[in-house]
DNA sequence: ATGTCAGAATGGTTCTGA
């Protein structure tokens, strides 16, 4: 008889991404989502507003501990977390010019379980013609290269948050119609892959083989009821992540309430 | 008219970014 190897988990750690299209704007879904999810750790992007004015009480009253990297008008990422919060570190290393908020890092600290986390808004890109797409490249090099720098540590590690990356043909609903999209291109798609090929896992991918689920609907054109989306908010995985992994799915209900952001949260389910 | 949304500067409308 082999020896058993196994053993039930002690816990399971919830990790969700949201793009909210404006924290103040959303705070009530944002509330009311939580409160239904119930996720240990939430990464949101697209807060649009500084560190003070982040609406931290909200989200403390429910027992979130809260890191935010905030932006006036644009941008700004946060991190709430049901357990404490250790080196937290804003922005991403690579380019001392940039002072756009998109990147915020933090180790979540559980009896018996440790991950670090970090909360992503990647560049658009949009019109790729422009300097706007150059920045979203040289930002994925420099995600690629602090990638590699955390992978190192060998520890459970999500990578969580908006990549503005369609991966592959199956995350949209008309491939044709984004050919020419900075979301979609080429050259996006080999830079995403450039950085799952370090060892990451798409939790998505790895729980799924279901083709056209989608995490985005445009506001425009009537996209969500006719259901033309993409799935571009993303949780990556390190190797010490993806052993852990029993779950991943995305709510898409939050696109269907009043005053909805165009993004819906994506989670997983780690075992420790 | 991208059949839209959010923030900001403005002066009640227009711009930017997505």
């Amino acid at each position: 008889m082999a020896a058993r190897l196994w053993r039930a988990p002690l816990f399971a750690m919830k990790i969700a991404t949201w793009n909210v299209n404006s924290i103040k704007v959303r705070r009530d879904n944002v509330v009311r989502w939580l409160r239904e999810a119930e996720p240990d750790v939430a990464c949101l992007q697209e807060l649009k507003c500084t560190d003070e004015a982040f609406p931290h009480v909200a989200f403390e009253d429910l027992g979130y501990n809260v890191a935010v990297h905030g932006q006036k008008t644009y941008n700004g990422v946060a991190i709430l977390s049901k357990f404490p919060m250790e080196d937290v570190r804003p922005g991403l290393p690579g380019d001392a010019e940039d002072d756009q908020a998109r990147y915020l890092e933090a180790v979540i600290s559980r009896d018996g379980g440790v991950v670090r986390v970090a909360s992503i808004y990647l560049p658009n890109g949009n019109p790729a013609d422009s300097p706007k797409y150059d920045y979203k490249l040289d930002w994925m090099a420099r995600l690629k290269a602090h990638a590699e720098q955390l992978l190192s540590y060998e520890e459970p590690l999500v990578l969580a948050g908006d990549y503005n990356v369609i991966p592959a043909e199956e995350d949209v609903h008309d491939p044709d119609a984004w050919r020419d999209d900075a979301l979609f291109l080429p050259e996006t798609r080999g830079a995403f892959r450039a950085i799952l090929n370090l060892g990451f896992t798409d939790a998505w991918r790895a729980s799924s083989d279901e083709p056209h689920r989608y995490t985005f609907w445009d506001y425009q054109g009537g996209a969500w009821q006719k259901n033309h989306g993409i799935r571009i908010d993303h949780l990556l995985l390190s190797p010490q992540a993806a052993d852990r992994l029993m779950a991943c799915n995305i709510d898409k209900a939050p696109r269907s309430w009043q005053k909805p952001s165009d993004h819906v949260p994506i989670w997983a389910e780690l075992a420790f």
